[in-house]
Parts: structure tokens; sequence; C-alpha cells
DNA sequence: AATTTGTTTTTTATATAAAAAGAGCAGCCA
DNA sequence: TGGCTGCTCTTTTTATATAAAAAACAAATT
């Protein structure tokens, strides 16, 4: 399956490759001669293993960017635009089969019942029946797919049921959170977190258009932390899935975007509101009116869909 | 398909040996001489694909016990005991892996916050570094073991953490359920359903002494049938979560095993009871009451262990 | 003595190969 | 006509081989 000259390539060196263009990065900050740090320093600044530091380091030395002559590590120039490598594969391959797969689980290619050929897939985004059986494990655990008897996948699909249920699940979760977090102590750091947040939601009103797209990450997060005022590592499984569905699903449906963004926002600080003022049948008030707002824009957004 | 000279076997075909023998058993119920039920038919009644009916029924022709001569397919002689196939590798892979999986964490070798070796798994259980893959991203959806950046997989252990935030989550769904299996009309199938299990109950009660073992089964299958008064994907995997924990840890803490069962049956019973009053209030306090002993007799039994 | 580098050993991630099991089709027999 | 068999093609499951990355170890330098 090999079109043109691809070689058998055996694992991604993603990581690699990151580490290079963060490197070149760290160089283009310093000067032309400026010595390097040591490979343990480097390591540890890029969060990676001596390993791929030194095969970072004889990558530019290589390229003549940078001379090695035993510790003694100097930079030759600053890098150019044309050192850098190319971000086609730079991101993991899991997430990037992830990515394609929700792609395809969307589109017209994949409606709900229909029966996954592992194989037919590997073809499509370029990659081994191995990834695509580590990506379909995920997302069994995500209720989005089911296992036959006779061992093959069948889609359930992005449904209504599946909605539902989702969020019948979160606010079973988040109703509990609610009450936990209005009777935290006042000096219990959620409280500052919350704060913050509250600042930031401020700040992405006011400069709302130009950060429109950025609100799924807000959203994320704020609804991470009400959560946190009940640890429990289960909860932590489902908020993923709302996540992963939430991320994709409006990365495609971009329709009226704008309106749900705005109205969710709103309804974030009239929430945090209702956490503030301590009194629980406010604050859960506010939430249920919240995760309402959300289930039926989700559904609407389906139905249309 | 050789299977006493078998130099390198590829994938264990468990299926094939467990239908070989239930093809024996079936043979053994028939008379020498009798005619053998067509090939799809056989694949009907033992569940599988007529390519394995087939491999078994040339297995059955290569030992002289039947005989194949076009449609023509007649018993030559009953099956010995020796016919039968070791039961040594009848179980399916995942599940053998699984089982030796749960022992090993729950066993010396494994203390909470140990790094896992795979490969070291693999030679130990003697199976590929692929199904201990397999394995250990199926546990990690259970949250007993948790990825490192490095990508290395560490144990977070059966600990106390890990059971209360368990039950937490079991005690929040369950009791909503309690609540809908009340309101549920007096016709509802699921009344009989109940009804059914309350005899087992009691049928169980009987014969304590010689069933007591089958008990985590009842348990189970009751616990199963409250919460489906909420019908809930992300429900089930809970319910997958706690069914495993119990099958694992109960195997290996036999203390107080018949005192333990002993008075869940009874809690059992009485919840029952409190779902067919009728009466939220009392139907939530019986459930509660069991969800308690539960989560304390199995807190006590890790703290010993 | 504490770090750093050079080298070797482990471990993980991925593709590939091959066995096992399933699905479908054409001809055939009752 | 309807179901059965023989055959072929697909799809899934598993083991193995190998590159990438991490870790461990040893020698060298400051």
């Amino acid at each position: 399956m090999s079109f043109q000259g691809a070689l058998p390539v055996m694992k991604t060196n993603a990581l690699f490759k990151r580490s290079y263009n963060q490197a070149l990065d760290m160089l283009a900050g310093a000067g032309e001669g400026a010595p390097l740090p040591s490979e343990p320093a480097m390591a540890a600044t890029l969060g990676i293993s001596r390993t791929t530091v030194r095969a970072v380091l004889s990558a530019l030395a290589m390229r003549q960017i940078i001379t090695i002559d035993g510790r003694a590590k100097s930079q030759l120039r600053l890098p150019k635009r044309s050192d850098y490598l190319a971000d086609a594969d730079l991101e993991p391959l899991a997430d990037m089969v992830e990515r394609k797969f929700m792609a395809w689980l969307v589109g017209p290619d994949c409606s709900p019942g229909h029966v996954i050929n592992g194989l037919d897939l590997a073809r499509q985004f370029g990659v081994s029946t191995s990834a695509i059986r580590d990506c379909l494990n995920k997302f069994s655990h995500f209720g989005l797919l089911e296992r036959q008897s006779n061992g093959r996948w069948r889609t359930l699909g992005l449904t209504v049921d599946f909605v539902a249920e989702l969020f019948d699940m979160r606010e079973l979760i988040e109703f509990r959170a609610v009450d936990r977090f209005v009777a935290l102590p006042k000096d219990d750091p959620l409280w500052a977190e919350l704060s913050l947040l509250e600042e930031e939601h401020q700040a992405f009103l006011a400069d709302f258009d130009r950060r429109n797209r950025e609100f799924s990450d807000l959203d994320h997060r704020f609804h991470k932390l009400v959560d946190s005022a009940v640890p429990n590592r289960f909860l932590g499984n489902i908020q993923g899935v709302m996540s992963v569905i939430f991320h994709y699903h409006y990365q495609w449906n971009k329709k009226d975007e704008v309106d749900r963004n705005h109205r969710a926002l709103a309804e974030h600080l009239a929430y945090i509101d209702g956490l503030k003022s301590g009194d629980p049948a406010r604050a859960r008030e506010s939430c249920r009116v919240h995760l309402h707002t959300a289930r039926s824009t989700m559904l609407s957004s389906i139905n249309v869909g």
C-alpha cells in the first residue's frame, strides 16, 4: 500500500520531531556562538529522555546548526525557517487516528448500526490495523461502538439516545458536585480557582468576537473544576467522553456557533454567581438551567446535522 | 489444523477446541451409527460459523469417530474420554490474561505504585506483549492502572481510595435507580423479574450451605436488575468494574465468606421488600443499608488482606 | 564529589505476517 | 424450490520483528 517511496517506518518519531523543533526555538532565543546547556539539562527542560536529546543534538550538528566537541557544544548560526521539520506528522499517531476516526464516524460514510471494517479503515487512514484496533477499543469504552458476538465492531453513532444518556449521567454527577461545592469552606483553594475562572470568562466576554473559537476549552475547564469538588476517577472517565464528543461534534457543526457560545458564557457566569451565593437551591438551579440548555443545544445540533 | 504435532501456534484456537468437545458431547448423546445434522444446523446449535463446524467435522473424521461421504455423515462409534481435547487452553486468551493479571495485581509481587513491565508479564503469563497491552488498556479504563507521561504503566492497586470512589459512584447511581424503580407502573416487566429474583433468593437461602459459592453471580444479577430501571450505557461500564473487582477480590478473600454472603442475602430480601412497598423513603433506606454494609465489608477485607 | 558524556540494556510502539474464524457464492442434490 | 456442500474471499486475532524512546551503567571531566 505504499504510494510513493514510503520506506517501512516502524514507529512514528513524532516525539523526536517535536523536540527538534523545540530545540530550534531555544536556539533562536539564544545568540549565535552561544554555548548550549548540558544533555541532562536539556532533557529536563524538554521533558524527554537524554536519548532523544542526543538524537536531536546530532541532527542539529549534522545540519551544521551547532557543533559538538566533547562536552563543548556551541551554536554555529541562527536557525532558519527551512530548518524546522514539517508539521505533517508531528501529531502522535493515536491522536491522529482518533481524529480521523471521529471525522469518519460523524461523516456521511458511516450511519448508526454500520459494521466497521478495520482493515478498510486502516487503509483509509494510512495506518496499520493495530492502531485501528486500539482506537476501536478506546471508543467502545465511550459507548460509541459495540462489539458483536462474532468479534465485529458496530457503530452505535452519536444518536439522540446516546446524548440523552450522556447528559443524564452528567447531570447526576454535576448536581452532586454542586451541592458539595457550595458547602466547601471559604478558604478552600477551589474558591480561588473559581474566581480566576470567572475573570477569564469576563475577559472572554470582552473580547468575544476574536476568541469565540476557544470557548470549548474554557467550558471543559469550568465543568472540570466544579466536578473536582467530588474527586472520583470514574467521573473523570465520563468527563473524558463529554470532552471528546463536544470537541469533535462542534468542530463539524459551526452553525449558530456564536449564539451558542455566547449563551453558554452568560450561563456560566450566572452559574458561578449561584455557586458563590452559597445557597444550595440557587446554585442547583443555575446549574440545572445551564445543563438543560447544553443538552437541547446538542440534541438540536444532532438532529439538523 | 493439526492438533498434535503443532509446532508454531500463531493464534489460540480455543473456539475450535471448545466446539470440538461440545460436538463430542452431542455425539455421546446420540447413538452409534446415527446420522449427524447438517453443517448449518450444527453451526446454529453451537453458535459458531460453518467454517469452524467443518474444521470440527474433519477432525472427528480424522479420528475415525464419524465418517463423511458428501452430505451423508454418520457416527462410527461413541466418543471415549481420551477423545476430548485437554482443557488446558480452552479459555479464551483474553480471559486467561485477565485472570492471571488480576491474580498478579492483588498478589504479593505487586504493591500499589508499582511500575509494570509488560515484557516481563508477557513472559510470566506465557503470552505475547500484544495480549498484555490489550489487558492493560482494559484495566486502565477500570481505574486500576495509570499511564505515566513516558508511556509506562503504574498500578494504582485496589486501595481504600479506589473502593471509596467506586462505592460513591455506585450509591449515586443506585439511589437514583431505586427512586425510578418504585415509581414503575405495576405491570412493568421489571416487577415480574424482581419477584423471580426474590424466589431465587429464597431458594438460595434454603440451600445456603451448598450454594454459598455462587452468591456473587446472584448479587450481580440483582443489582443489575435494579439499575436497569435507569437504562444508561455509562452505568453499565461502572457495573462492569464492580463485577470484575468483586469477582476477583473475593476469589482470594474467602475469610468470613459464609457470614458475608448470608448477611448480604438477608439484606437483599429486605431491599426487595423495600422496593415492593412502593414507598420511596423505605426503598431508599433498605438500599442504603445494603450498600453501606457492602462498602464496609469490602473495605475491611482489603485492610486485612 | 558531582556532573557530564559515551555506551549498553530495557521497554514501548508499531507494522507485518500468518493462523483462525466468518461470510458469501455457485453448483448440486433432494 | 430450498437447503446443503465445496470453495473462495474477508476479517479478526495473535505472535513476532524492529524502530523509537527510556533507563541504566560506566568512564571521563571539571
